[in-house]
DNA sequence: GATGTAGAAGAACGATCATTCTAAAACAAG
DNA sequence: CTTGTTTTAGAATGATCGTTCTTCTACATC
């Protein structure tokens, strides 16, 4: 079968965000790209340019390779609470796969270590962190319905403590190996949205 | 006023905890912390070793000095979930006078670069996220009094599902400078603690 | 097979890294 | 002031970094 530019370069980019994902962007050097992906370095300069710039089309393919498949429950036209559910199940299932510790969240290992001045970076974790919490409003909303209890603040202050929660999952997921203390607290959350969307007194 | 060798190590290791913190282990050199600490590389090198035992040194200085007193009011003998609010609050004025973002929490910030092979720093993370876990722990267990309606084994799900809350809302602090978005998401866990304690039907 | 071209391997380069070493300054004790 | 010790600034070192360049291989076209 014949291997089209296009192809070889989507393969790149996928053994190089494996790469990245690992570790993050300053612990990995152009000698362990090169090995990674196969290609040269030649061939790493002229399509990509650079270190960073490999690592921003890294970034932009994580969007469309690792979170769009795993947000598409959530970002589904009509999607409720099960949607998250579902989320959570395909993630857990993928973190049992890999045996061990998990990566974590690309763009949440990112956020943890970009100087102040980085902006262009930074500006790609906040378009990530936006889409999260929109997904999340989304949902919540549907749940909520036109006549729910919740206002559209509460409701966006909810989208936005979820996704912060679900950062903080992928972040613990780098530190512990039992897959079960993950669900656990995946159903916490959950149970806390369902708590909240049928209308918690306070 | 004289001077003693430990209060000179003392302010050298605030220095380089700081540096570090700001944009972890890999980004800061000796040349950085030279001219942060003040202090020569001679110095450095006969006081600690190298970079890495510097950095050691720092999450343990880090745990003195900052996660002690700010974790005081939640390990105080006979503490509620009013020593979580209080534990809030300060790290809320904190980030406020910081301006601008956040530095996040050091062990979060480390745990998402760390090599999978990095045994004893990540032994270190582990005591930390153990002892928030542990901290924590006690509050609920206490809130929830002998005859509560949470079971040993929820109060230590809920303990859990705290602290990795608490680790999202740091990570996030770092991508927001808006301290009203981290206040409204400290105030919904607070409020989830009290629910859930309250007793939630499912 | 000859020729032209694109890609790969890896040497070369300058910069920067962590670390060590040297030499001078700073300070204490007599 | 002299001597002895500690601490300093900063040069030297070897390794590694990101990047570029040269060389060679592989393959298409005629």
């Amino acid at each position: 079968m014949p291997r089209t530019k296009s192809q070889s370069r989507e393969n790149l980019l996928d053994s190089a965000l494996n790469t990245f994902w690992k570790t993050g962007f300053h612990v990995v050097s152009m000698g362990d790209l090169v090995r990674e992906t196969g290609v040269s370095r030649a061939g790493i300069y002229s399509d990509f340019g650079g270190k960073e710039d490999l690592f921003h089309a890294c970034l932009d393919r994580y969007q469309d390779t690792v979170v769009t498949p795993a947000f598409a429950p959530i970002e589904a036209e009509g999607a409720g609470i099960e949607g998250i559910q579902k989320y959570f199940d395909n993630l857990l299932a993928r973190f049992e796969d890999s045996g061990g510790f998990g990566k974590g969240c690309l763009v949440g290992n990112t956020l943890s270590q970009i100087p102040e001045d980085a902006q262009e970076t930074r500006q790609k974790l906040r378009v990530h962190s936006d889409r999260l919490t929109a997904g999340f409003r989304k949902v919540l909303a549907h749940e909520n319905g036109d006549h729910g209890s919740l206002s559209d603040a509460e409701i966006e202050a909810l989208a936005r403590y979820t996704m912060i929660s679900v950062q903080g999952i992928w972040s613990y997921s780098r530190l512990t190996g039992d897959v079960a203390e993950l669900r656990a607290a995946s159903d916490m959350l959950i149970a806390v949205l369902k708590a909240r969307l049928r209308g918690t007194p306070d």
